[in-house]
DNA sequence: ATGGTGGATCCTCCA
C-alpha cells in the first residue's frame, strides 16, 4: 500500500516549513506539489530528503506555475508535455517500480471572464483541456494515477453555491463539459468522489475572504483520479482542510488517497 | 455590485 497526496502549495521557497510539516504528520508516501514558483534548481531539497523523501521530478520556471512529485519510493522521470502550447511547466509525470505512472497536472486558472472571445486565458484553459482529452484519447492510460489542481470544481457539491459560481470561473459548464471530456477519454475515475460520494467536499478557499472558516465559501479545484485497471486499490481518502489555518497558508489545501497496489 | 489577499518579480502579472 501506499499514499500519495497532492498540494497547491503557492511557492515551495517560501511554504518549505509547511511541506516538511506535512511530510513529517502525515508522510504520504508520494507528495506532488503545483505552483512551486521556483526553478528547479531552487527548490529546497535538503529538508525533504532528511525526512526520507529522495527521489524527485519536477519542472519549473521563474515565478510562475511549476510542478513537483516528491517521494519516499524510487520513481522515475517519465516526461513532461507543453499541453495547449503555453511553454509553461504545468506536467510532469512519474513512473514508479510497480509500473504505476503518477501525472502531476496544473491546469491554467483561466483568468476572470469566463469568454474565449475577451479573455484570452479562458481559451487557453479551454484549449489545455482539450489536449488532456486528445492525448488520454490516443493513447489510452493504464495502471496511472492522475492528480493535481485542476482549477474546476465539477459537482453542485464541489462548491459552496452551484448557482452562484455558474457564472465564475472554474464552476462554469463549459469548463465542466471540457474536464468530463478529459476525464471520459481517459476513463479516469474519480478516487476522492468514489471514496466520498456524498456532502460537500473543498480543498481551496479564497485569501480574499475576512474569515475563511466561517464564510466557507470553498470549492473542490484539486483531484485525485485513476485508471479504472486500479481505481478500485484506491480507498481512504482526506482533504486535510485543518491545513488552511496553518501559518501562512496555501490557499489549497492537501488532498490524499492511499492504493493497495 | 464590488473589492477583498497573497506571491514573485519587476516597476505588474498572476491567482
Amino acid at each position: 500500500m501506499f499514499t500519495i497526496a497532492t498540494w497547491n502549495i503557492n511557492s515551495v521557497r517560501l511554504r518549505e516549513a509547511l511541506v516538511a510539516r506535512l511530510l513529517t504528520e502525515e508522510a504520504p508516501d508520494i507528495l506532488c506539489l503545483q505552483e512551486t514558483k521556483s526553478p528547479v534548481e531552487h527548490i529546497p531539497l535538503e529538508a525533504f530528503r532528511a525526512l526520507g523523501y529522495n527521489y524527485f521530478v519536477a519542472r519549473g520556471q521563474k515565478g510562475y506555475n511549476g510542478v513537483a512529485i516528491l517521494s519516499k519510493l524510487p520513481i522515475e522521470d517519465a516526461g513532461d508535455r507543453d499541453y495547449a502550447g503555453l511553454g509553461h511547466a504545468r506536467h510532469v509525470a512519474a513512473r514508479l517500480e510497480n509500473g504505476v505512472t503518477v501525472h502531476n497536472f496544473y491546469v491554467p486558472a483561466g483568468g476572470d471572464i469566463p469568454d474565449r472571445e475577451q479573455n484570452l486565458k479562458f481559451g487557453q484553459k479551454l484549449d489545455f483541456l482539450t489536449e488532456m482529452r486528445d492525448v488520454f484519447h490516443a493513447d489510452r492510460p493504464a495502471r496511472a494515477i492522475m492528480v493535481g489542481d485542476l482549477n474546476i470544481a465539477p459537482r453542485e457539491d464541489d462548491v459552496w453555491n452551484h448557482k452562484a459560481l455558474l457564472k465564475i470561473v472554474s464552476h462554469t459548464p463549459v469548463e465542466v463539459e471540457h474536464l468530463a471530456a478529459a476525464q471520459d477519454a481517459g476513463k479516469w475515475v474519480d478516487v476522492t468522489r468514489k471514496d466520498i460520494p456524498q456532502g460537500m467536499l473543498y480543498s481551496w478557499w479564497s485569501y480574499r475572504a475576512r474569515d475563511w472558516d466561517a464564510a466557507d465559501k470553498g470549492r473542490r479545484l484539486d483531484h485525485i483520479w485513476a485508471t479504472p485497471d486500479i481505481a478500485n486499490a484506491g480507498h481512504g481518502s482526506r482533504i486535510l482542510r485543518p491545513v488552511r489555518g496553518w501559518q501562512q497558508p496555501s490557499d489549497h489545501v492537501p488532498v490524499l488517497a492511499n492504493f493497495d497496489l
